[in-house]
DNA sequence: TCCTCAACAGGTCGATCATCCTGTTTTAAG
DNA sequence: CTTAAAACAGGATGATCGACCTGTTGAGGA
């Protein structure tokens, strides 16, 4: 009957603090972003806010945990359950985010660097939880690549050592196209990844 | 004749502010690092800090543009003065690189990278410093990739996009090393650019 | 010697930060 | 219906941030 009603929905108004979170950590940082702000962004009470994350590490984790790896596993982990063979999912993925930030105007850069760069140093459990999205990243893409030696379509390659390679080669281009302002460097290395796969999967 | 005489020493004040800003930006970030916590580990005053850097952007400038690109000129752009051809100079980097983070026990990240990937978004001037930082660095790397194939050291390589993928991938696998606290990445980039390095000088 | 300004000392300022507090409303168990 | 706890509202709080202020001391040119 009243008109004013308080709302009252945790899931909702949790999901609503991550969201907004998950945009402002990314785009801007998480030390350049207040708690304040976060509670305009995302349209809560400092009751509310307080109430489901007491202190903003707690926010940090609930971001990594279901945002971030939530974004790896979008973009690079579940594109290789398609059937193709990795070099042409990864060509693929880098052909689509390069593409993608070329018509949005900006690079943010890569979630999970971001966020791994600024927190690793500080806090152990955050970093724990970084060290578990990059581990699950690296464990899809050499599983990838392992298939692909079983069933003879590569040779003379280390699953383990190339994964890693990829990703960091991915995360660095984003850096410095990040800090470029410009998807030069990961045209670049999606090219020379591309290759030297191909010659692996020759 | 008086105890306490003032120090009057602009050169060596600066110096040491920047000395400091350098440590404590690369160690625990631009932003997680406060203008007091300079001036202790500085041992300057208030009056000093504010006549020689007024505004702490400004020290951001003066750390990336004197120290972030004298360290990666030192570490990455000097090995290629010495005659040698770049595969065996960029093993070199890696391995005296690894073996520094190996005997000190914890990754702080590369300079470089941990200066831009904070700062990028927020100052176009700090972002531009950056930019030149890894456009010397770039520079240097292609040119020496340039110089062996015209003295038919290697074939079949592209300069330009090669020198990308050895900086991203050395950048990219820094970030990983730095968030598992494990030279593991560093170690496996090192590895696969060796042998892809190889591939392309026989 | 006088004088000007860079160099420095020490403290202060408002703003913003993350966190916490009291009080009220909703939910759900008993 | 009663009641305890969760969910939320709307501030308040001390700490810390970057920036700045007035005053003093040094160096160097006229």
């Amino acid at each position: 009957m009243s008109e004013n009603r308080r709302t009252n929905d945790p899931e909702g108004v949790r999901r609503r603090i991550v969201a907004a979170a998950y945009d402002a950590f990314v785009t801007q940082g998480y030390l350049a972003t207040g708690m304040l702000e976060l509670r305009e962004r995302a349209s809560v009470s400092g009751g509310a806010m307080a109430h489901h994350f007491p202190v903003k590490r707690d926010l940090g984790l609930a971001v990594i945990r279901d945002r971030v790896s939530e974004a790896v596993r979008q973009t690079w982990i579940e594109p290789f359950h398609t059937g193709t063979n990795a070099p042409a999912a990864i060509d693929s993925i880098f052909e689509s985010i390069i593409g993608e930030l070329t018509q949005n105007g900006r690079v943010s850069g890569c979630p999970l660097n971001n966020m791994a760069m600024e927190i690793s140093q500080h806090d152990a459990e955050m970093r724990g939880a970084v060290s578990a999205v990059f581990g699950a990243w690296h464990e899809a893409l050499s599983a990838s690549f392992e298939t692909d030696v079983k069933e003879n379509r590569a040779r003379e390659l280390n699953p383990q050592s190339l994964a890693t390679l990829v990703i960091a080669s991915y995360s660095g281009a984003m850096a410095m196209s990040k800090a470029r302002q410009d998807v030069g460097p990961l045209i670049d290395c999606r090219v020379e990844l591309a290759a030297l796969l191909a010659a692996k999967y020759r």
